[in-house]
DNA sequence: TAGGCCATCTGGTCCT
DNA sequence: AGGACCAGATGGCCTA
């Protein structure tokens, strides 16, 4: 009947919130530094990705090298440089 | 104005 | 049976 198709898209609208919240919690623990508009959801996955990988990496290293590669800001940044150069890139144009 | 991103509706399928 | 999950369709909004 209607009332159970319209209780149905109630619902829906209610799971797809949850995985929006999901979504922004997701991005701000991703990082996307200098960035004037909102990651999308397909760029957050990416950044999500391209971190981790990052991360794992970093903990392949041994803890003086690690330690070393982060030593200073300028460091800490590199890994949030590097997942967002494309995404800076497109900024970058639009600043122009 | 075309393309990207998104929210919503919807019907199908799976799970409890 | 009824809810959760999913993917396709559709229309709105914004930006290059």
């Amino acid at each position: 009947s209607r009332k159970r198709r319209q209780a149905a898209n109630a619902r829906e609208r209610r799971r797809m919130e949850g995985l929006n919240k999901a979504f922004d919690s997701l991005r701000k623990v991703v990082p996307s530094i200098s960035r004037r508009r909102k990651l999308s959801k397909y760029e957050t996955l990416q950044m999500a990705l391209s971190y981790i990988e990052e991360l794992g990496r970093i903990l392949q290293t041994t803890p003086s090298e690690a330690n070393e590669k982060c030593s200073n800001e300028a460091d800490t940044l590199h890994c949030d440089r590097k997942c967002n150069v494309k995404i800076e890139k497109k900024d970058d144009e639009f600043l122009r």
